[in-house]
DNA sequence: ACTAATAATAGTAATTATTACTGATAAGGA
DNA sequence: TCCTTATCAGTAATAATTACTATTATTAGT
């Protein structure tokens, strides 16, 4: 809604720490660990920019079990979810471009980005 | 949590439903649409079944900006979101395939399923 | 067909996730 | 430094989903 976008610790504080974790955790995780040096941050402020992060394409968000996920990785990975633990893997490979390019000539209109989740049991819990 | 599972004519219903219908409906629109001829019929209980239909996989679920859609056509089949206008399009290729046999060759591990969602803009959204 | 066991339901209450609101704070251009 | 307003913290409200409970319905066994 604001037609300028104006810097904040805040935002800065997400994003770095966003960046600085492997894993995809839910807003309530991002606002329970920040919490630890920012402590009087707010959820809100915590969703309200991540909204913002994400929509500017700064962080990926995806869904699992109906709950939202972030990751601050942008490079292009496909996610991996074990139906068994609930884990949620990286995969880095040439899958997403692969499946963005082909649909971008199949479909013949502009594609912003592609999100691939697979879903199975992961090698921990096939044992 | 049960031990065998029996026959219900909502669940019945709520199949036949979803499997009449070319769109991907949240779970208050196959509640609404269906309390016309089941007029008693609970949401409590098309949530149950929706869960229980797509655990079986006899239905698709995804999630798009949060919200959960049901898909009654369950040959492999990818999404198309539009940014502009909210519209999800239905993508029959062979992508789902393709990706899904790439996976378990180089995941090495079993893989029940693909999820692609493609964001862009659409055709009618484009002029 | 009758009966017993229990899965499933309707209706409602409770929970969870997310957004909206409000007055205070602070970024940043003039 | 001053002014405009984006952003914030804190809290209230909303939306989506699940949990609970007494009742109903399915189905296996007689």
């Amino acid at each position: 809604m604001p037609v300028v976008r104006r810097y904040s610790r805040q935002r800065e504080a997400i994003l770095t720490h966003l960046k600085g974790r492997c894993d995809h955790p839910s807003a309530d995780q991002v606002y329970a660990d920040l919490r630890e040096t920012l402590p009087n941050l707010s959820l809100g402020t915590v969703y309200r920019n991540l909204n913002a992060l994400s929509g500017s394409g700064d962080v990926l968000r995806f869904t699992v079990n109906g709950k939202e996920h972030f990751d601050g990785n942008i490079t292009p990975h496909s996610h991996f979810i074990c139906l068994n633990c609930g884990a949620i893997l990286d995969i880095f490979d040439a899958t997403q471009n692969k499946v963005k390019a082909q649909m971008e000539k199949e479909l013949d209109c502009f594609v912003s980005g592609v999100q691939i989740l697979v879903y199975g049991k992961c090698n921990a819990c096939s044992k």
